[in-house]
DNA sequence: CAACCTATAATTAGATT
DNA sequence: TAATCTAATTATAGGTT
């Protein structure tokens, strides 16, 4: 967005949008850890992309709480994404 | 960080804290979306807050990817985050 | 409390090395 | 190709409504 605001599409040239990944990429992670560090909350996020080989999983979890929170990706060539319901509720009553 | 650069720690003020992780959270969102458009590539994020009552789950995926990346949250008391190897090869090998 | 305002901090596109 | 630079845009803290 800075000297000759971008459009926001696909950028097609390689070279540039990887460039802009690994920029914008390092900006999202910073702000997410900023914002569980601020409020106190977990955050996680997820980048799939052709840039990394894996997955990238990326948390901030206050205290301890990842014990509260199990993250399993599997992989279904037919599937959606699932979110099965889960709050607070629902972790006490586990417990 | 503004008209007095806020320290990146814990706000104790509630209201004040909850005001941040609006804004922010919103900030966040949009800068996940332009990462996934600009760059083609899909992106989840987590976030688990006392300030919404589920868990709430962004994604934003190219094209059809969706169905590529089956994401099963599942509660686990003594759990901690995990992830399974996961990359492009595996999903061929289990087309 | 939420929505708006705005001065300032932070991010980043494009250029350069 | 990756790191650095920096002008210009964007996000946002604190204030106000």
């Amino acid at each position: 967005m800075i000297r000759k605001k971008a459009k926001l599409a696909y950028i097609t040239n390689d070279s540039s949008r990887k460039a802009t990944y690994k920029k914008r990429n390092k900006g999202l992670m910073k702000r997410m850890s900023e914002l569980s560090t601020l409020c106190g909350i977990n955050a996680c996020a997820i980048m799939y992309s052709p840039y990394e080989s894996q997955l990238e999983l990326k948390k901030h979890c206050k205290d301890n709480q990842e014990k509260e929170m199990t993250l399993v990706m599997f992989n279904n060539i037919c599937g959606k994404w699932v979110i099965h319901g889960f709050n607070f509720r629902d972790i006490n009553d586990l417990n």
